[in-house]
DNA sequence: CCATACCGACTTTTT
DNA sequence: GTCGGTATGG
């Protein structure tokens, strides 16, 4: 989790022996390692650079070599910033820059801007009226607060459809993202909850009062926060803006404005920006970011230069032959053209499974194949659209002993013992932490929320809660537990202790209280406890470990029927976002079944376009092999079993791109379509005879008529028995009629 | 005022 | 599975 300590025997001789383009044959020796346009990000001297970069163009292979080249130039590496998506991605491109150069590399400032907002903020956070020890709340924390709020303001009682803690907060969030203010935001999206606004913003106003008044910023405060500080104080902006000399940003087609107004105010002086996105690629606007970031990009520095990576190295011909069309579709981008030159046979396949069950077999009786083939599992990944979808094949994987990883999903953090025990850590870093306090004080029996308010506010009138608490008059019932939490807590401080001490002193307190609250199964969550304890003990800073739980939360990481492979083999299940950046040389993606992939969730036009181009980052992953697999029936919320609609994004891929497999006849489109023989393309329609309302018949759909027109060659059009359908013209079996 | 048990509704993606 | 509301008893 933490950077690892830095190594710096060996260091001076280290960059004299290792590769050095100087010494061994100038540039070239980067030259034989990238392509034309790679070289010439890597080795561009200074100013603005745009680099567009397809899927698997070697994007990070050119910043990693990028910050390689700056630091053997001789710009010192702490000078270097290197704004990443993931923090483990930046660990990679640094420890792979180290590789290539040597350990300094390790000392360039990488993370995600959240991660480097909350560094800097330790720092100039006091401009701002923070305290150093300011705490990272998560989106659970930040629930939290807005429950409270809910009902110290007796808003829970208000009619029965008050918004949720949820809602509520994501939509606090959208507004900062989206830079609307909070009463517009409710009046256009959430219009249906008008009727509340006015509750609505007293609550907004109290949760930006309660974090500031106790020392907690949530993930959008710490980017408002770091652009604030740059806006506001001017010598913190000379700080800031001239301690980096330069700055690199990855997957900026998923920044949000106020992410874009950092990169300004930190570039703003020098100008030595570098950028490199996809548009093709976002998939993080549900949080606010905005893919037009990179167009705009040029605008913000003018003199930008422009490099476009466009030759693919990861993907064989007839993968991105496939992945290409599903983007072609796309309403907005970037004209670009991707290329391999990768040979390959093997088109995707595309299986219609019975049911999820027989998907799950389907995938593991093929992982098992390959495995006896002597392939690597490390090199197979199954994708789906949310975290949920991989619970049958997670069963199924357990009952042939197949190890896997699962990305993605509920974190560890998430879950409530976790946050009991985390919050007893809090307090000591952070004393003013109210919400910490309160689920403390929950956790004590006979202490319910009307008894826990009370205690907080006999805890404002003064700046020391243990002093307030050790005279606060309690009543009998649960003066007990409230005498040995306050010894634990006395016991945390009283000398300095290592995070791990400190965590088994709190441990001894609350498993009692563990083994009650949870008697059904607290043996599972034991589990996680104990794996708490380990990653703490790689800690020796408590701050930097509650850090951490917030900015980089630990996965729920389980191994298959806790069977676990000696040689660490093990296949990789994620969802698709947290899949973002990797490949394997094997792809199953699953679920591709409307309401699934595309989410159900997702009704507006946008909000399909970017189910998309997350299909595209998807299948963009594979190296070599790629699976499209849907479930001919799904289970209805209700349980019935009910036939399964195909993704309307594999219905558009043109036939002769993918191959079938175990596909029976009667079914399906795709079915239907070879069994009547004709596997090319269908006879060709003239775009100019189709407008709307003009007739057509559908090979699989039937007949439909046309709703309107969405591109040159796409129609939407709606058939009485399957409804509302986009179709490619050039792709899809269909006859004018009229 | 607190604990517990029950029911129904809803469950995308992540820093 | 987990949240939110409600009923009931201590």
């Amino acid at each position: 989790m933490r950077k690892p300590a830095l190594f710096f025997i060996n260091m001076q001789q280290s960059l004299f022996t290792t590769f050095n383009p100087k010494q061994q044959s100038g540039p070239l020796a980067f030259k034989d390692r990238l392509n034309r346009a790679q070289y010439e990000a890597v080795v561009h001297e200074d100013g603005p650079v745009l680099v567009i970069a397809g899927a698997g163009s070697g994007k990070t292979r050119t910043l990693v070599y990028r910050t390689a080249y700056l630091v053997n130039k001789g710009i010192s590496p702490e000078r270097i910033l290197l704004l990443t998506f993931t923090r483990k991605a930046s660990q990679e491109m640094l420890s792979r820059a180290s590789m290539i150069l040597d350990d300094t590399c390790r000392m360039v400032m990488g993370g995600t801007f959240h991660a480097v907002a909350g560094q800097l903020l330790r720092r100039y956070g006091h401009l701002l009226g923070y305290k150093p020890n300011f705490t990272i709340i998560d989106q659970a924390d930040a629930e939290g607060i807005v429950n409270l709020l809910k009902s110290s303001l007796n808003f829970s009682g208000i009619g029965k459809k008050f918004p949720s803690k949820r809602l509520i907060v994501t939509a606090m969030s959208r507004s900062v993202n989206k830079a609307v203010s909070f009463s517009e935001l409710i009046a256009d999206r959430y219009w249906h909850l008008q009727e509340f606004t006015e509750e609505l913003l007293t609550i907004k106003e109290h949760y930006q009062k309660f974090k500031f008044e106790h020392g907690l910023m949530d993930y959008d405060d710490l980017l408002v926060n770091w652009k604030r500080v740059m806006e506001e104080d001017d010598t913190a902006k000379q700080e800031i803006a001239g301690r980096f000399q330069h700055v690199m940003v990855d997957e900026y087609q998923d920044t949000n404005h106020i992410q874009a107004d950092i990169v300004r105010l930190v570039g703003e002086c020098h100008k030595n920006v570098m950028v490199v996105g996809d548009d093709s690629q976002s998939i993080y606007s549900f949080r606010g970011a905005d893919f037009k970031n990179i167009m705009d990009f040029p605008r913000l520095f003018p003199g930008t230069k422009i490099i476009r990576l466009e030759e693919n190295y990861r993907s064989t011909q007839p993968i991105l032959a496939m992945t290409n069309a599903i983007i072609e579709n796309a309403a907005e981008k970037y004209s670009k053209k991707l290329f391999s030159s990768i040979d390959g046979r093997d088109k995707p396949t595309i299986f219609g499974a019975r049911n999820e069950t027989d998907q799950a077999n389907f995938i593991v009786r093929k992982i098992l194949s390959y495995k006896e083939e002597g392939e690597s599992l490390n090199e197979i990944a199954v994708l789906f659209r949310s975290g949920y979808h991989s619970y049958k094949l997670e069963l199924e994987l357990a009952n042939h002993h197949l190890p896997f990883e699962k990305r993605g999903g509920i974190k560890l953090t998430e879950s409530a013992h976790i946050k009991d025990v985390l919050s007893h850590l809090r307090v000591v870093s952070n004393k003013h932490d109210f919400l910490s306090w309160n689920r403390i004080l929950l956790l004590i029996d006979k202490v319910g929320p009307k008894t826990a308010q009370k205690i907080l506010e006999a805890l404002k009138e003064n700046e020391e809660p243990l002093d307030v608490l050790r005279t606060y008059p309690a009543a009998k019932a649960w003066n007990q537990g409230f005498r040995e939490l306050l010894a634990m807590l006395g016991g945390l401080t009283k000398e300095p202790l290592s995070p791990l001490e400190q965590f088994e002193l709190v441990m001894e307190y609350y498993q009692p209280i563990f083994e009650s609250i949870y008697h059904d199964d607290y043996p599972t969550r034991a589990r996680d406890l104990e794996q708490l304890r380990t990653i703490l003990a790689g800690y020796s800073d408590l701050q930097a470990f509650i850090d951490d739980t917030a900015l980089d939360p630990p996965g729920n990481e389980r191994e298959a029927g806790g069977f676990l492979a000696d040689d660490n083999e093990k296949l990789i299940l994620s969802t698709v976002h947290s899949a973002k950046g990797l490949e394997w040389k094997t792809v199953f993606i699953i679920n591709l079944a409307e309401g699934k992939f595309p989410s159900a969730m997702a009704r507006l036009p946008e909000e399909l376009e970017e189910e998309r181009r997350l299909l595209y980052v998807a299948a963009t992953r594979a190296k070599k092999r790629l699976y499209l697999i849907y479930p001919r029936e799904v289970l209805s919320p209700q349980k019935y079993t009910e036939p399964a609609i195909i993704s309307r994004y594999l219905e558009e891929i043109p036939f002769e791109l993918t191959q079938t497999q175990g596909l029976d006849a009667s079914s399906h489109a795709f079915a239907s379509a070879y069994t009547n023989g004709n596997t090319g393309r269908a006879k060709r329609v003239d775009p100019g005879e189709v407008r709307v309302g003009t007739r057509i018949r559908h090979s699989f759909f039937g007949e439909g008529k046309v709703e309107k027109i969405v591109g040159p060659r796409t129609v939407e059009l709606f058939f009485p028995r399957h409804g509302l359908k986009t179709i490619n013209l050039d792709y899809a079996k269909v006859e004018v009629l009229s």
